[in-house]
DNA sequence: CTTGTTTTTGGAAGCGCTCCCAATTTTTAT
DNA sequence: ATAAAAATTGGGAGCGCTTCCAAAAACAAG
């Protein structure tokens, strides 16, 4: 069917090659009369440019590629990873770009993914989700000089451009919150402490008790790594020390922190306040009315692809860094609309 | 960095274009002294051929597509397709194909995705899940040539390569397991039931239980959508016909339906037994020992890329259909357990 | 040391497209 | 009307690779 070529449709229009190819790419120094007939007989016929000969000559694949280390293992637990995906893919239709998903999976050592990745012509730039292991592996592509966003800051290098959201302030905000409402025994679960957010949210977590004068109590800190069973488990082992209020990194850990707390017959927010993180679609079901930071996932995708579009048009040099806002979304978790009461 | 070309190692290592081309190719004439000069240029160099040179001249660009459709609105709140997206993802890395995924998000109407699958040249072949609303496009697509799988059965189109799981028999199975157990009144939350699979697990519940005598009472049927808030709607539903089984199409609506009954203080299986599908890791968590069917998402996944690689190999006709299995997971939603003590 | 056979190598064509440049046509000004 | 300027068009080169074919080199046998 569409084994036509440019020159197949320019002998059936009685032009030549560059007339067709001017019409497609709309060009403006085609006449009407003949940009019209063009149309109709590319219409006609089905007729699409291939994309590898294009993708030769211009030195563009219009494709980018996003990568999921191993590490993230969460991806198929927590509803981030899809929704961020989508938010990417959307970034992606806009700008027209092919999405090419590389997940690392068991069997593929880092080294054997590098190739592929640099491959020349084959992607125009890459989304690369950060991840301690894949630091290296970051290093190496930007030295390679292609277009590169990494999602959520890297580890230790920060001459490199990447998107994330202020992990920090978010958490601050949030323990803000639990204070303001006169909890005093405020406690963590925390991200992951082998990745940036992890460890940003604790530290976040951290400052802002301090900065109200409250001493942090270890027993009140127990690392998580994002998914509902580490949730439950991170709450089990942070009763004992007495929690008032739970800063948990994650929506996904707070829904098993809180069923945790409801096994052991615990009331939320009347004996402990959760406040979560994410505002997935999830944290606001029939029976659950979490309190959590919004982040924009979705938004988020779409703007990190806009972002790594703007790197292959104007180049990777400066390093340039964007981070997103977060807010504060209050429902009935940490008890606050009991006492507006 | 890789600015190379084959020209420029051809050059360093005092060989012509073609015989580089051999070595990478691992074409036989060639002698191992210069195979083994020029293997070690490229190591040094880093040097990469370029894909869409490659792409150009074979015919073949080592991407294959799979496309979701905006239909699949439980995609980032289903493990599942998570799941099936590593499968496919894993199956792509072992053949060495790239994986282009196009989401169809809201603004994009099936009629623009069309010229970007088959644009000729970008896709060797592409996975479609099953869909109504899909089904026209997958006929253009079939008929423009390109290799194609569908994921699950497709709704009218018969004479078109597809790979699924024997969902009415997986069905039987499960409701077969709630009779031998002894239960009277047995419901079901279906699927969405504009979806092969839902129509089909829903189809193969009415055949157990008329295979058993059992009449099918209407107020015991429930649609969902795969959603656990719909599982939980549909067990709110169901339960005033006073089932005291539920046969639920996705493990994901069935955490809602246990949920809904715990809420109104009746048991899992005391009260009411629940059988699922799918045997996500989900399903067997700390408070939640869920009876289900096991369906091997990921090896399906990879089946399906091997699959679309038949196609591509061999031709795409006949058209032919794989059929993968499922099983039973006997774990405690169903009270097996405690007759068995 | 020929001749014939096999293995190895280089050159050239061409995949389908874009883009430059020169040739042609059209438009505008005189 | 003609000359000059502007708009439109066609031809050719070339993107980096594979692959065919013919030339060259290596080897075997007489």
């Amino acid at each position: 069917m569409s084994n036509l070529t440019l020159e197949d449709i320019a002998k059936r229009c009685g032009v030549s090659r560059s007339t067709v190819s001017r019409v497609i790419n709309n060009h403006p120094n085609v006449s009407d009369k003949v940009r019209k007939r063009v149309q109709k007989e590319i219409k006609n016929t089905g007729f699409r440019p291939h994309a590898a000969a294009r993708a030769l000559v211009s030195q563009r694949s219009w494709t980018v590629g996003l990568v999921l280390p191993r590490s993230v293992n969460s991806f198929f637990t927590d509803p981030y990873y899809p929704r961020l995906i989508q938010g990417i893919a959307q970034g992606c239709n806009q700008l027209k770009y092919t999405l090419g998903l590389y997940l690392i999976t068991d069997s593929e050592d880092e080294e054997e993914i590098f190739p592929r990745l640099s491959r020349s012509g084959s992607l125009d730039g890459i989304l690369f989700q950060s991840d301690q292991i894949g630091d290296q592996l970051i290093d190496r592509l930007a030295q390679s000089g292609i277009p590169l966003v990494i999602i959520g800051r890297p580890f230790h290098n920060d001459n490199i451009s990447y998107i994330d959201i202020d992990n920090i302030s978010a958490a601050i905000m949030a323990v803000n919150h639990l204070v303001s409402l006169g909890y005093q025994r405020i406690g963590t679960i925390t991200g992951p402490l082998n990745t940036t957010v992890g460890i940003d949210r604790k530290n976040g977590y951290r400052q802002a008790l301090q900065e109200h004068g409250f001493s942090v109590d270890e027993d009140l800190v127990v690392e998580g790594d994002f998914t509902e069973d580490k949730g439950y488990a991170g709450m089990l082992k942070i009763l004992p020390a007495q929690p008032d209020a739970v800063f948990v990194a994650s929506d996904q850990m707070a829904i098993g922190a809180i069923r945790a707390l409801r096994e052991k017959g615990l009331r939320v927010p009347e004996d402990v306040a959760i406040i979560g993180f994410d505002d997935l679609p999830l944290s606001n079901s029939a029976d659950l009315h979490l309190t959590t930071v919004h982040q924009p996932v979705y938004q988020f995708g779409v703007k990190a692809v806009e972002f790594l579009n703007d790197l292959i048009i104007t180049g990777t040099t400066p390093p340039r860094h964007i981070i997103m806002g977060t807010e504060l979304v209050v429902r009935e978790s940490c008890g606050a609309h009991i006492q507006q009461l």
